[in-house]
DNA sequence: ATGCGCCGGTCCATATCATCCAGCATAACG
DNA sequence: CGTTATGCTGGATGATATGGACCGGCGCAT
């Protein structure tokens, strides 16, 4: 799938995404060009699908965190899909098999804000709120 | 907390991290200088943690994803944890308050590999598993 | 076995970009 | 009203990216 190049590749960018071609090449003993070639193939061919940021929530206000398990009423599916892709301080959500239907992830700056968002989606679907203690694993690559 | 420039600046870098200065300051009406000095202070001031790469597991033959909420069994907390960070293709994991201790991610290349890892952690906790079936919202950033 | 074409690599020249510095405008403040 | 801190700009300079010419290894058909 991805060749000992690719992967080293990768995970530099991981680690330091603005990292310059000519660091990134020299790092896994490329000439620019060719390293350049292969980003620009990974970038093709999918495997990276973006280059972003991370941002650290806890600068701007956001001191709250939750998962919240989400199983709409009978008949209100796409309705509560759609509040939830409205409702910014959701970030990521996903669609699962079994009894919730969706599980997202919530940023707040405070219970009450919490509460209020909660409340919107509260008379359309059952949920479930737990609130994040720490972040034991911070988002990491599976092993390519 | 962020001015509108800063919010500019990062909105731009979470859609393309590795955009040149001199582009980023175009499209925000800055001098390159004066972008540059304002990400280098928005990494100070931990704004913004890393530049990454967001890379597609399908591609990678990662084809499953799931949810795994884990309830470690008494005494076995730590060794759990311990468990969790090991196992590469938990991607992401949190701690959260309610019956569920941990919340994590998982990928893997078929059920059976997903049966696998799930036995390693199933005589230390008992473990609810959600297949994840589509992802309504990949990850964005809060209202900044 | 030999020649051919493709793939992935290097090196070099040129274009583009980042960074440093000097200088200017503005706002806060004694 | 002068002083200072802050944040900006433009231009010079050094660093980096990019495109082109070229090369070697490998698989394949003759």
């Amino acid at each position: 799938m991805l060749d000992d190049m690719d992967r080293r590749i990768v995970d530099l960018l991981a680690a330091n995404a603005r990292i310059s071609l000519k660091e990134l090449a020299a790092r896994v003993n490329l000439s620019s060009p060719s390293a350049s070639e292969r980003l620009r193939r990974l970038e093709d061919r999918g495997v990276i699908r973006a280059f972003t940021v991370e941002v650290e929530p806890q600068t701007l206000g956001y001191t709250l965190q939750a998962i919240v398990r989400i199983r709409p009423l009978p008949g209100q599916l796409s309705r509560v899909q759609k509040l939830i892709e409205e409702i910014p301080q959701f970030t990521e959500c996903d669609k699962v098999t079994g009894d919730d239907c969706f599980i997202a992830r919530l940023f707040v700056r405070s219970i009450t804000e919490m509460d209020e968002i909660i409340d919107r989606i509260g008379d359309k679907a059952e949920t479930n709120t737990a609130i994040v203690k720490a972040q034991l694993l911070k988002r990491r690559l599976p092993p390519l």
